[in-house]
DNA sequence: AGTTGCTAATAATGCGCATAATCGTCTTGC
DNA sequence: GCAAGACGATTATGCGCATTATTAGCAACT
């Protein structure tokens, strides 16, 4: 029944002082010369302590104040049922950035979902406003969408890299093309010479991070690039015959389980006949046995720099003159995984593998 | 810059109404006998379609209406970092609900953890009041806290079957009992005469309900129980040889894989020497290759039904006068799962099985 | 003409907090 | 003795909405 609670008011009456009085010593800060004396504040903080007050955030973001909230969006369901869970260890990560610096965490699960991914419409981007600021992972974002972001100032930060005219979108990305590159790399020390991309030749950053890296690993090794766009498992295990690769770097839209069935048909064995590295965890994979060669993401890192850098963001609002700004667009390392997809190769391209085998050092050497 | 989003003034003005008008209108209800004429309404819609106004959540909440936003509290955090995942299929389930009825999670991972375990401190549980409504899923509850959200008269609901005086606490909860009363009986018609459940006696819910379903099975059968508290994995193998168990009930806090590891090195094989029955998904479960028998809770389900129930008692708070009330307990049916390790026994129990079954027609009528 | 009854809307208020503007009360200097 | 500042706290206002109380207009009665 009393569903009241305890307010500032009610604090100041036992403390006899002010409603003001209260929200400034709550807040610490005095815009105006407000001055408060250590006497008073005492006997506030100890009205406090007897009252358990505790402030209404709501009331709080009302009035234009912060309430330690942190806004979550993703442009696709946050948690896949069924299927595997590719958000899951980014939430994992910002959940403990959040428990860490003491906010909760807002999903916004409402924003209704058109042709499969959620759109930030203008409701649901009026529904922001109830987070101090916002956290926007997934591939769907659109042009305008984050234009409207950026005009209105209000603190976000995307997962996952974003370009952007004068670089004014915060992200903290995970760094694909140096990873891809290094993949790339690692095949080609091994004797590789015809080493393929595998993956959806697509406009989003990620993709075209991958084959940037690809692209760059190719073009030093002196090897010819060969980009496959799959289809279906049984057409793509079908072209990487053809083109005679011997490693294959798949982007992670691809199921290397299913791939590997498909290339089995052909009797293509992996990795004897295929090396195979996987550019990030895949999205659809089931969990099986094979332990798969290439890199994973820092998934949990990411959501939780993230969610930190989000943090300073939504801090420093007001006041400038912090430590120096943050870091806007922060690169995070992503982690190589030896795994066992990736050997030597064994047949046509050994001639070359030997050639190269004289110029390079120990591990690698041994192919020929 | 122009950080002024539209507000229901600027509608009204542009509607030429009162910002009051355009309240009611939204909202639909007029509490006090307002009227408004379709002429009007019309007004005031075009009124908002041209101004692509979508109201303000946090003044709406301020005002004492919904704000859309339903919270999450879990007593554990709710994504674990590195092991299995146990809330994930939870709020997988709590998501897909929230998508449907259109409303925000918020997950509140300020609330400071003390040994282990959030608390809802009170400075936590006036945060609670941000959201209509809230979910509280995790073991640590306590008598005091409950006490105080059921005075409130805030709307909650527990995920998990809770008793409570009275009958007052709304909870969405598996069937524990049932699920384990079938899974005993289920190694009762196989033969099995000995067997054993193997878990902590807390005196949390679900264990009382494992225990009083496993309780019940052995009695309808004229079985003796067999109560075993796991202590290290070596030690409750020795016990279960001791006992000379031909099946065993595994509460989820007991690992299987470990426990079967301990056997082994007895000589026990699972499930030639001792059929293993899961009371739910292990807490500590590494996914490994062992297809255990048991049954599951159907989580996803449960989050899901939770939520619907606590979206009707946060839409119902007001007017109760809807379409009857809603059921405040719910138990969902666990998901029996035939698995590998349940087999008819092989060794002592032999003779016993054999006399039994010449009597039996179908499974559980043949005890007395 | 005055009262009642009904419809259609508005004005006024408050939710709990942040913050600008204001107001006393003391010092201090001249 | 009086203006000028420093200090310490208060009053007043508004955030955007829900809701209650109130008003205005008009037809239908006694």
């Amino acid at each position: 029944m009393s569903r009241h609670r305890t307010t500032q008011t009610d604090v100041a009456a036992l403390a006899g002082v002010s409603q003001a009085t209260v929200s400034f010593v709550l807040s610490g800060r005095t815009p105006s010369g407000v001055r408060i004396s250590e006497e008073t504040r005492k006997r506030v903080l100890d009205a406090i302590r007897i009252t358990g007050y505790s402030a209404n955030p709501v009331a709080q973001r009302l009035a234009g104040g912060h309430n330690q909230i942190l806004g979550v969006f993703t442009y696709e369901a946050t948690f896949p049922r069924g299927g595997r869970d590719f958000y899951g260890p980014f939430l994992a990560g910002i959940e403990h950035a959040a428990e860490q610096i003491g906010v909760d965490l807002l999903l916004f699960t409402s924003a209704r979902v058109v042709e499969g991914s959620r759109k930030l419409t203008r409701s649901g981007w009026q529904r922001l406003g109830i987070a101090d600021g916002c956290l926007l992972l997934g591939q769907h974002e659109e042009r305008a969408e984050l234009q409207h972001l950026l005009d209105t100032n209000y603190p976000f930060v995307f997962v996952g890299r974003r370009e952007s005219e004068g670089g004014r979108l915060p992200f903290v990305g995970a760094d694909y093309r140096s990873a891809t590159r290094r993949a790339a790399l690692r095949a080609c020390s091994l004797g590789h010479r015809r080493i393929g991309y595998i993956g959806a030749s697509t406009r989003d950053q990620p993709t075209l991070d991958r084959m940037s890296g690809y692209q760059a690993a190719m073009t030093e090794s002196g090897l010819a690039t060969q980009f496959v766009v799959p289809g279906d498992a049984t057409q793509t295990a079908a072209t990487i015959a053809d083109l005679g690769l011997s490693a294959a770097l798949l982007a992670p839209e691809v199921d290397p389980d299913e791939l590997r069935l498909a290339l089995s048909a052909l009797r293509i064995r992996v990795p004897e006949d295929l090396s195979v590295l996987l550019l990030g965890q895949p999205h659809h994979q089931q969990p099986g046995p094979t332990r798969w060669s290439g890199f994973t993401l820092p998934r949990e890192q990411m959501g939780a720099r993230a969610l930190h850098l989000l943090s300073q963001l939504v801090g420093t609002e007001a006041a400038d003159d912090q430590q120096g700004t943050p870091d806007l667009h922060q690169l995070l390392e992503c982690t190589d995984v030896p795994g066992e997809t990736l050997t030597p190769p064994e047949n046509a391209d050994r001639h070359e593998a030997a050639v190269r085998s004289s110029t390079v050092p120990p591990q690698e050497r041994n192919n020929a």
